[in-house]
DNA sequence: ACCCAGGAAATTC
DNA sequence: GAATTTCATGGG
């Protein structure tokens, strides 16, 4: 188990649950129990503390810490973001504790390709089989996310028990791409941006806005803005004389804030 | 029976 | 080329 002393700008569910990331579960007690990087934890806040339970000092250097985005200031970045727009003051304010997680790649690839025109409940069923089938186990109910390389050496039709539909022929080919070193995604990490996402869309499947969440969540540009059916709707009807570049360097926290409060407060769109 | 869901490919105009 | 339809599955 570790401690993180009065950790600032942080929020387990907001930051857990608010769509970024399918793999964590609210346990009865508050804490998120989940897996990244092929290992199984539990995170919490105790009053100012960040707890996580299941790891070492060893795998929070080498893990968490990267993979909760802590050494960045997000109070400093709100701030500069506040700025912006009203509204973005007041989404950023509803939920001041969403970070961007550092997530695998090829799962945060994988995981937006199976998001498309599907709904997070399932999303989360979807991935969840995959991992049960083909992910390496690591405790009694904890499954790693499957590499590319164990996906790619499946045909579409193995897929049929994971339920993924017309999905499953593009999470091969994704798959395929990734592992045969077509598509090398830590290249892609470093490429101006609209190189990074002509890359992503050579695979069947990936589009503008499953190539910016990859980006985004996966190889964490934080100037990617993905505008999805949400988003859309926020941008018309709340932010009507903006672009996505007018949110800047850190358009993505921006683009989170938005996209969490537009989700909890569906009223706002008739 | 219908509609929608963190879209994108395939088809049609 | 831009607009529309289809794609597989499940829940409301």
């Amino acid at each position: 188990m570790i401690t993180i002393k009065d950790i600032k700008d942080f929020n387990a569910a907001q930051t857990l649950d608010c769509g970024q990331a399918f793999r964590w579960k609210e346990l009865s007690d508050g804490s998120f129990k989940g897996v990244a990087f092929g290992k199984a934890v539990t995170i919490r806040i105790q009053d100012t503390d960040l707890i996580i339970d299941g790891t070492d000092e060893n795998d929070f250097q080498a893990i968490w810490r990267k993979y909760l985005d802590l050494d960045c200031d997000y109070g400093a970045i709100r701030k500069s973001l506040e700025g912006i727009h009203p509204i973005l003051r007041e989404a950023a304010a509803f939920a001041p504790g969403i970070r961007i997680l550092n997530q695998e790649p090829w799962e945060a690839l994988c995981s937006f390709i199976i998001s498309q025109n599907n709904n997070i409940p399932r999303i989360k069923g979807i991935i969840e089989r995959l991992c049960q089938s083909y992910g390496e186990q690591i405790d009694e109910e904890s499954f790693a996310f499957p590499t590319a390389a164990r996906l790619a050496a499946l045909e579409p039709d193995a897929l049929a028990p994971i339920r993924a539909g017309f999905r499953a022929r593009y999470i091969i080919d994704g798959a395929r791409k990734v592992a045969g070193g077509e598509i090398d995604l830590e290249a892609v990490r470093k490429m101006e941006i609209n190189d990074a996402r002509r890359e992503l869309m050579k695979i069947t499947g990936v589009g503008i806005k499953v190539a910016d969440c990859t980006l985004l969540y996966g190889l964490h540009r934080l100037d990617c803005f993905p505008l999805d059916v949400w988003m859309k709707r926020a941008m018309s009807v709340l932010f009507p004389e903006m672009t996505p570049e007018d949110f800047g360097e850190y358009g993505g926290i921006a683009q989170q804030y938005i996209f969490h409060y537009s989700r909890m407060h569906p009223e706002l769109f008739p």
